[in-house]
DNA sequence: CCCATGTCAGGACTACTGAGATAA
DNA sequence: CTTATCTCAGTACTCCTGACATGG
């Protein structure tokens, strides 16, 4: 795909160039298999939101998602329209849109779940189990301080 | 920064995402350091590229650098006038465009090496040594089949 | 003719900024 | 008035596609 074997050395032992490699070849194997089922990451994490936390207003979602919250209403359109989400002027207060899933959404989300799972274990391949666990547990462990 | 905290418990432990959750801080990291002297991440590749295989065609440019050929050429433009690059076309095939890094790019790259290593400090902060020498070996053996 | 090279225009996705409208 | 919420327009960076001209 790229020209990695030959990247310049200071980069191929670069840990934030490995970690971007990594990443970028995971998110070309998820946003494939999203893609394919006609979804993209930002659905995902919108719908995953919806489904944990329950319904919320857009605002909300952003902060549950991480989405961006200008990114946010573009996404639930996009929800709506397929049937995945729902979205409601709150009664108690106007300026907020209460957005659910739908059991439309729900299965949706069962589906992305199971293509996402794919994509981790072809981004994994090559490591053992205790070698993927060791893998996001330090991954985890740099997360810590944000 | 972002709303890690509350991030979907099906994000939180998925390794595609913790990849890019890591690869986003070290992104952010180096491009604040790399724009804080002028700089992106474009044109290190490029400049280590030059640096480690000498003097080269825009096209092996893109190869050893790994920078998509449509944009060498501005990375290319913008190393120029900044004097850190020179561009000639070949005598012998006048196609190609032969690249090569000057005194002034050469003071530039060791002065982003030294940039980046500092974000790579920052990055890895919470981990031991033998952690970063772990999680570079691990990242390593995910990207070796591309 | 075909291929390599360089160039340019533009799209896609993610992340974010800023401004404006509306309602609390 | 101030703040929260929602919406829209637009930017940035990286990665990539397509098209085109030109030289080999």
């Amino acid at each position: 795909m790229r020209a990695d074997d030959r990247a310049p050395a200071r980069l191929r032992t670069m840990p934030s160039w490995l970690v971007a490699q990594v990443a970028a070849v995971g998110e070309r194997l998820v946003g494939e298999r999203l893609a394919a089922v006609g979804a993209r990451r930002y659905h995902y994490r919108v719908l995953a939101a919806l489904a944990e936390f329950g319904p919320a207003s857009q605002a909300g979602v952003a902060r549950s998602s991480g989405v961006h919250g200008s990114d946010v209403v573009a996404v639930v359109n996009e929800l709506v329209e397929q049937g995945f989400a729902s979205r409601v002027t709150d009664p108690d207060d106007r300026r907020r849109h209460v957005v659910a899933v739908t059991d439309d959404g729900v299965a949706k989300l069962e589906e992305l779940d199971a293509v996402l799972a794919e994509a981790q274990d072809e981004l994994l391949d090559r490591l053992s189990a205790q070698d993927r666990a060791e893998l996001v547990r330090l991954l985890g462990r740099v997360l810590l301080g944000s």
